[in-house]
DNA sequence: TCCTTTCATCGAAGTCTGTCGATACAAGAA
DNA sequence: TTCTTGTATCGACAGACTTCGATGAAAGGA
């Protein structure tokens, strides 16, 4: 279980953040840092519900995919939405998205950030 | 001189991007992935124009606050604003982080971003 | 000129990360 | 049960990253 701290850092007028939430964010920001992950993301955003074996068409082993699955997955920034046999589909965490978002100050709503990002979200 | 792709990746319902701007995306959230970076925008974005000998308080060698702020000015996240003396005094790029805002699908101000986005910068 | 201060760069050490092949595990199908 | 298929995990390796002390460069002050 997680929850996503909704604080803003980066956009002009953030107030100071404590030591465990920088841990906290950037630890996110890192799981983004990666282009196979960030096309990961892009995928699951742009799809929804997808099977972990469309990503070996990324040109990579499949166990180096299964990692960057789980490194996003810790992040909580993805999640599995059903298993089906030996298929796994994954999807996308839209509120850990918007938590960062809101860091970065660019919430377009935040009520409705509050109101999501305090869901938890299981691992 | 720099310009940031107005693009959107991870929010429900992305188009899918391709390689180079996953590449471009990813180094700029990397440069937010490691704490020490995170704290030292956080700080520019509360206070505005600050000194780089003001980052020593993080408690880390002066090479390695250096280094740092290398890394993030690289990423178009800082910029030197000024210089007086042997003092540097660094500032936020506000448009480098909406443009990232704006990929996660945080931009309250699509139109904004776009128009601040194009603009060039200074490295 | 020489010294001090601030910042950047260099080189090195240790750690972390991305990647792979080999292997284990789980769910069906035969 | 045995075999096949899709995933996850393990172990290893190369490269990248964080950090530091030492050094260099630039701007003043004495």
């Amino acid at each position: 279980m997680k929850k996503f701290a909704i604080v803003t850092c980066c956009a002009p007028g953030a107030p100071p953040l404590r030591a465990k939430e920088f841990e906290a964010l950037s630890s996110r920001f890192k799981a983004l840092g990666d282009p196979t992950r960030l096309a990961i993301v892009n995928r699951l955003a742009g799809r929804g519900e997808t099977c972990a074996c469309e990503f070996n068409s990324l040109g990579l082993s499949q166990p180096t995919i299964s990692h960057h699955l789980r490194v996003l997955r810790e992040a909580g920034l993805i999640a599995v939405a059903r298993k089906r046999g030996t298929w796994v589909y994954y999807r996308l965490v839209p509120e850990a998205v918007e938590a960062l978002a809101f860091a970065l100050g660019g919430s377009s709503e935040p009520a409705l950030v509050l109101a999501t990002a305090e869901a938890t979200v299981a691992r």
